[in-house]
RNA sequence: CGCGGAGUAGAGCAGUUGGUAGCUCGUCGGGCUCAUAACCCGGAGGUCGCAGGUUCGAGUCCUGUCUCCGCAA
């Protein structure tokens, strides 16, 4: 099928890596235009743009959607069908009614919850059970359109948001390309969200990075796990200097101390006491300054009293 | 040229006003113990990121360069 593809972030690249394998013609690829990111300011192209690159494929980076211009191209290329993944722009109707096929979006949760931009960190901060990925038209409204198919996984006790990730967009990729041969078969299913189930991920910021130890064990465990890459979780509980957690595990040891007291700091890592009176061993941490390093490793070189 | 921090043993860190390179852990050997992530004794392991410069002498001061990290985006 001729599809132009529109994504972003690694994420997008399995869903583009798998239509090009499965020898489907792209014959466009768009991708948001290059920023200045990192130290130094350095113009940073999209990880689709570089695989697209790499592919021989046409790269468009329009920097707005409803000038006219976008909807030219697209009109230009003429696909058959339009595959959105994380593009991080809202498309205007016309150029998601150009395609005869339409166009769809690969959606990293079980529709209609999750709308939004941060659905597997919503998944993991919430302690979802289970989450998954979503093929569904593109409607005018964001993430709300009728359905063609889901996967779900299980989220695992000790899984961060930045694992998950990786798990579903290759499960994206996986829905992918079942929808898209079941659209060219012309046996694809189309079921409406409940929409009153619906609830929204909203972007992540950097406020909710601090841990309230008051808490409980689990949730705070949450938080951490849900958080990473960015903002990720953060104390101020140890050093009284931020720093960031990347890794806990729940001991299950009940404790009376105040929530936020460091009960012991070794080679397992540091264990400070939660509100509901359990026990969380941060094992993985970064300090100002420094590297991300086991709890152990830092220990070394900072030794903490207590 | 957005602001700032850091490169020293396998890991994490210290190193004062330039003067024999240290600590904790790990590792290797030996000992103790019913046993252990415990304890005791001993050993190995570093061109101090790289390249220049100042100096009798540079981990330390100066210049350049590479890499990494935090903030900001």
């Amino acid at each position: 099928m001729r599809i132009l593809f529109m994504g972003t972030p690694e994420f997008a690249v399995a869903s583009l890596k798998r239509l090009v394998e499965d020898g489907h013609e792209i014959c466009g690829v768009f991708t948001q235009p290059d920023k200045p990111k990192n130290r130094g300011h350095k113009l940073t192209p999209s990880p689709v743009k570089e695989y697209a690159i790499s592919q021989g494929l046409a790269v468009y980076q329009p920097q707005k959607m409803r000038d006219g211009e976008a909807l030219a191209i697209v009109r230009e290329l003429a696909p058959e069908l339009i595959v959105v993944a994380a593009y991080g722009k809202i498309l205007p109707e016309e150029i998601l009614q150009t395609p005869p096929y339409g166009s769809i979006n690969v959606h990293s949760s079980l529709l209609p919850k999750y709308r939004g931009a941060a659905p597997i960190n919503w998944a993991i901060l919430d302690g979802e059970a289970e989450t998954g990925v979503s093929i569904m038209y593109m409607a005018k409204e964001l993430d709300a359109g009728d359905v063609i198919l889901q996967k779900t996984t299980p989220i695992g006790p000790e899984e961060d948001a930045q694992g998950l990730t990786l798990r579903l967009a290759a499960l994206g990729a996986e829905a992918l390309a079942e929808a898209v041969a079941a659209l060219k078969a012309g046996t694809a299913e189309r079921t409406p969200q409940d929409h009153s189930r619906m609830t929204y991920a909203s972007m992540l910021s950097k406020e909710m990075s601090p841990v309230d130890w008051t808490r409980s064990a689990h949730a705070i465990s949450c938080q951490i796990r849900g958080l990473i890459p960015w903002p990720c979780a953060s104390t101020e509980a140890i050093t009284g200097q931020p720093m960031k957690l990347f890794a806990a595990s729940e001991t299950g040891e009940q404790t009376s101390a105040k929530a936020g007291t460091v009960l012991a700091a070794g080679k397992q890592g540091i264990d400070v006491a939660c509100g509901d009176g359990k026990v969380l061993r941060l094992t993985e941490i970064q300090a100002q300054g420094g590297k991300r390093m086991s709890a152990a490793a830092y220990l070394l070189g900072h030794p903490i009293e207590c």
